[in-house]
DNA sequence: GATGAATGAGGATTCATTCAT
DNA sequence: TATGAATGAATCCTCATTCAT
């Protein structure tokens, strides 16, 4: 009755909608892209949340009150780079592609994504988790995951009748020659770099040529 | 043999300098030992000295008597694994391998290092370096140009009149194959080894043999 | 009744601070409630403002505006209390409880205490104070005083002829041992209460029984 | 053969006999008397692990080389105290004590250990615990059921029909009143101190007499 | 050589408090 | 007013490295 601005807006229903402030996004937004080069400067396990914190230029405070750790950050910046992935070429890969020549389909496939990692070298850099040998920690899963779901997918669709298991590996193995591949590509002196994202396309085409002319 | 430079300073007595050396190369052996183990429980960048110079028995201050600091014991880990690897499995591949087929140049190449990398499961860890995109650490610099070296001996071998570019750029792209065939083949469980081991060995067969094909 | 000082600064219209009082009010006394529960959660000393301001559902800045500091709480907080012990038992000793035998005025004293420390146990926290040795901190001062000096009354009500020294003694004493035992109950078993409080009435009774019977 | 120095002493045998030098020794004594000050002057909840390094003249790192936490801090201290009480007064209660009248079992009881806490006013503070109600933390959990242990058996050696729970009871009310009054005393201007000291005597004669006689 | 002690800077995280909107 | 953002000092704790014995 004597306050009135509990009632304006239908949220007193839902608990407490957090609403978060223009200013704050713009926060986020800093650091995450702090994040994210830190990250491709000093790598995920050596990066500290005090750095990241610097390069936003805030105050380590700041930082914890949109982020509780250093994983979280790297957890949102893979899904911030997921859905730009998404919005930006995820439209790339239409049904037809499926139809085309493999050649052709490696083009469609890896030129965006290749291009996406030039743009977003945190890509790359979360996509191969820490140095701790067989271990993708929780943080960097959902990227992995989706890319390696995302290409089962694409064999599934020429390979529908090879056994799940044998698909399986073989996406597998399609994306540690990609991962590696990538990491080649983005090294590589400018001169070279086209020269590398061919090997990397004739590996995969040789590699999976085989699998598909037998469909 | 090959540790000349430990004979000078010649001693007054003949059996001490020998003892000390002795028991220093057992310390040593120790340490490295540990780090092995260490690197490979908890990543190159999260391995602590003193949890390196506790697994070995030792104290911090001991470990420091033989290695300036973490990146030196790396180093040396990965000089002694060169070594054993030499030792064990190096003299496997004579120039008689090189007329074989390729599939059982394949064979006679990766299962041993395979099964070197089942036993020193730290020589995978040093091969990759750390967590740090395009940046091979000095650390690990040994190991991976001698891997290098090694792959564009065996290319040139096959193909004497490709040009040094190409041959760099092909080996440069088995050795990141291998690599990350490798990770899936230790992370794989064991049922799916065998699998994972023969997916290697298709992804380089098919890449390379057009390339040995138009020898 | 009991705001005067509200009055002052008679802005333009009628309405509009009588509303705005209302509201502050409202929020102190949400303020309040939410630290009553946290300081018996958690203790005042780990007892943090925003886990207060949470609690209400405010922002901290929220809570800045109606108290300048941790501590400003906490004495609100107690003068709360105190208050509403006086509204609800205070009335409750009369004069005439004074002519009672001391069982009987323990009774009348200590079931109601301890009755509203069941409904208020930030009461309880308050009285003790910190944890800091020999130092009762400003912030519980008043309720402690306010307890000490009523305890004093009635003791000089029984003992007039006592030296004051004697009578300030007992008190502290007789409240000191008030403290302990309230604790216990709070702390003890449900089944075990009823146990605690008749103990806490023995020691009291046959502390002052000598005292009272030498009126 | 050549490494000597590990045949000396049968500690071959046992894991690692941890041998703490003499200047370790000193340290964790320094360490304990500052963190006994500091609790002393802050409260356990306020003091933090560098103020005890900083009273205490080392560095952070130092304290943690011989403590894991604060708690362990508090766990040591308190064993100590508890051995140097041992050590120290003791042997001032012999079976004998029993057979005297309450009051100069009291005496002997109480005098001892106000003395003590007077010179190791720590003590009282970790019998305290925390100022979270109804909780006593683990640190002082030792203190706190040695001392209550110690009252249940005297109590039962006076009272052994009594019904275990009551004697419990009793038990934990004659540590809260004492508890209190070692507060008030110890908060005492000199002057005041024995008239305290009397009246803490005074509350637990009268409230035991009772019990006592009736054996 | 070997040990355990010592260091101090740096890391993650919290928190009372202030500020801009 | 109310909010959420911002701060920065302080907390606990770790670690590579050095030192005294």
């Amino acid at each position: 009755m004597d306050m009135p601005e509990e009632k304006s807006g239908g949220d007193t229903v839902t608990a407490r909608p957090r609403r978060r402030q223009a200013r704050g996004e713009r926060r986020i937004a800093q650091l995450l892209e702090a994040a994210a080069t830190v990250f491709c400067t000093t790598g995920y396990t050596a990066a500290s949340t005090s750095s990241i914190a610097r390069e936003a230029g805030v105050s380590p405070g700041t930082l914890y009150q949109f982020f509780p750790n250093k994983e979280a950050i790297a957890v949102e910046l893979g899904d911030q780079l997921l859905k730009r992935w998404h919005a930006t070429y995820g439209e790339a890969l239409t049904p037809a592609h499926l139809e085309l020549p493999l050649e052709d389909l490696l083009d469609a496939v890896l030129d965006p994504l290749i291009q996406f990692n030039f743009e977003n070298p945190a890509f790359g850099v979360l996509m191969h988790g820490s140095d701790i040998p067989g271990h993708i920690s929780l943080e960097h899963d959902a990227l992995h995951s989706a890319a390696l779901t995302r290409i089962e997918e694409i064999l599934a669709g020429y390979l529908p009748d090879a056994p799940r298991a044998d698909t399986a590996r073989t996406a597998r193995m399609v994306f540690t020659v990609f991962k590696g591949g990538l990491d080649l590509i983005l090294a590589a002196e400018p001169a070279e770099r086209e020269a590398y994202i061919a090997e990397l396309k004739t590996v995969l085409r040789r590699y999976l040529d085989p699998l598909v002319g037998c469909l």
